[in-house]
DNA sequence: CGGGTCTTTGATTAGGTTCAATAAGAGTGG
DNA sequence: CCACTCTTATTGAACCTAATCAAAGACCCG
């Protein structure tokens, strides 16, 4: 039962299917399938009539915490949606250092980066138990060219995440710590509600060091700033426990210091040219 | 002559070509036009026969430095491949301060962010005179449907280009200000070299505030630490013009002191374990 | 030549890392 | 079920990198 491999769990599918099961997916010889519907739902995609004519089935595989879906290196095929659980994908940089890039949740689609190179230039490991959804990239590629408004979305999402990366960078690049944790968690606590969940109440599913590693912080500035935030009632923390306090003003932390602002607030800068000349004026009286 | 929008120098395709040009694409009253083959070299995609069959002709649009290619919010329909010049790509936070994304340059493709929403996201603004070519979306994956190659290469540039980003991420989370400007130097070194421009002397396209702004650092900071490397001879610097004197000493510059490191380096760790056990039992003497 | 932008360099500050020690959980096996 | 261990989290103190503030010099372009 405890997969290592992926090849170990593969199956043919099934030749008919016999009935739905309760989440999204059919299930046949004990294990779940979907179809293109399914997938385009779960992606948040605009789904067409035509869509739903497809009778290709796509499969669903476990992992349990710790596992891998993909390593680096391991050759390009497939594509993943999460069905269901928590995940954390990572880059291995030249000195053997993880650096966490995205924590997959429900709906999320991974392992594009493999595209490029032909394998995976990043991991996939599960942070829980996860149910994910095996999307072989060529059959998707060849569906998008029958369905027409499937391949403009099979772009979209592409594009989604490039945007995602961008705002990270952007986030990463300009941002305090206090603010980076702070859109951190109003993040989360948002994806949490998009999935139904409680956005006030939640578990973290990741350790401080990996959200560290995700925010470009030490684990002991994510610690202390949930602890600074606490202290001010933005939220409460007990460990994993998280509880959403005053979201507003957790989206509204700016940086407390600024980065390499400045330019472009004219009035701002004019503002304190003036005090400047007034502080000179008066130390020269 | 000086077109601030794009619409003003919109013009329809020629009916015939007439005569190739010096550089890659073909000129036509006064215009330069390239095909489908052109661009799949500028890209450096894999070009298949079939291509060359292809003779849709897409547009080139001149723009001088400060011009603004697309803007943010502006309605997409076009993705962008730089023949000649420099350019930057920036997103603008909600305060209005301009973060840096990248520097296209010669065969770089930039647009891809606006798929999503259907208009662009980001900004690309000319640092140089700048020869671009108008790729039209709806068109371009019109192309891919009919050429398969050419689809699987678009979906291969779209993942470069997260991977770019990833990369990205990766630098500004977890390397320190040295380390980003050397990569940075190793990096633009690199690619003028791949477009047979001389890697080790160029001159930079782009202010100490933009690189800072790109690297997550200020302006002083880059300039303080070019100066560094000039004093301790792995480049010179004279204002924008760069030489490269140790190539290979700014690739494997690390972070001096490391940041969030520590964990997987067993044997680093163990070392280090050790050596407090015996500053502890020295103590104790 | 002059005004504006860009760059360099210095002095000071502060935010975040590093090092260290303790506490709190989670998992394991006797 | 509890002891033991390993991982994870919290908190403190010292240090250090990079930001901030400031000023002067270089360059560019009309």
């Amino acid at each position: 039962m405890s997969a290592t491999h992926l090849s170990d769990v593969l199956s043919a599918p099934p030749l008919s299917v016999t009935r739905p099961s309760i989440e999204s997916g059919w299930q046949r010889a004990g294990k779940l399938w979907s179809n293109l519907k399914d997938i385009c739902d779960l992606l948040r995609i605009s789904t067409a009539a035509s869509l739903a004519d497809d009778d290709f089935l796509f499969q669903h595989v476990q992992f349990k915490a710790g596992q891998r879906i993909h390593t680096v290196g391991q050759p390009f095929d497939m594509l993943y949606i999460v069905n269901s659980g928590f995940l954390k994908t990572v880059m291995i940089d030249e000195s053997g250092n993880e650096q966490v890039l995205s924590f997959p949740m429900k709906g999320d689609l991974f392992g594009i980066d493999g595209i490029h190179h032909k394998q995976y230039v990043s991991e996939a490991v599960a942070l829980s138990s996860c149910d994910i959804i095996l999307v072989p990239f060529k059959k998707f590629m060849a569906m998008g060219r029958t369905h027409v408004e499937l391949e403009t979305s099979i772009y979209s999402v592409m594009s989604r995440e490039l945007i995602r990366e961008q705002a990270m960078v952007s986030m990463l690049g300009s941002l305090s710590a206090e603010a980076r944790v702070a859109r951190f968690l109003v993040s989360l606590s948002e994806r949490f509600s998009a999935m139904g969940y409680s956005g006030k109440e939640f578990n973290l599913r990741m350790t401080r060091h990996e959200i560290g590693s995700y925010l470009g912080l030490t684990l002991e500035t994510v610690s202390r700033t949930f602890s600074a935030f606490n202290e001010i009632g933005l939220i409460t923390v007990d460990q994993r426990a998280i509880g959403v306090k005053d979201i507003n003003a957790l989206r509204t932390l700016r940086r407390l210091p600024p980065s390499r602002t400045r330019a472009k607030q004219e009035s701002i800068i004019a503002t304190r040219r003036t005090n400047t000349q007034v502080r000179k004026a008066a130390a020269t009286v």
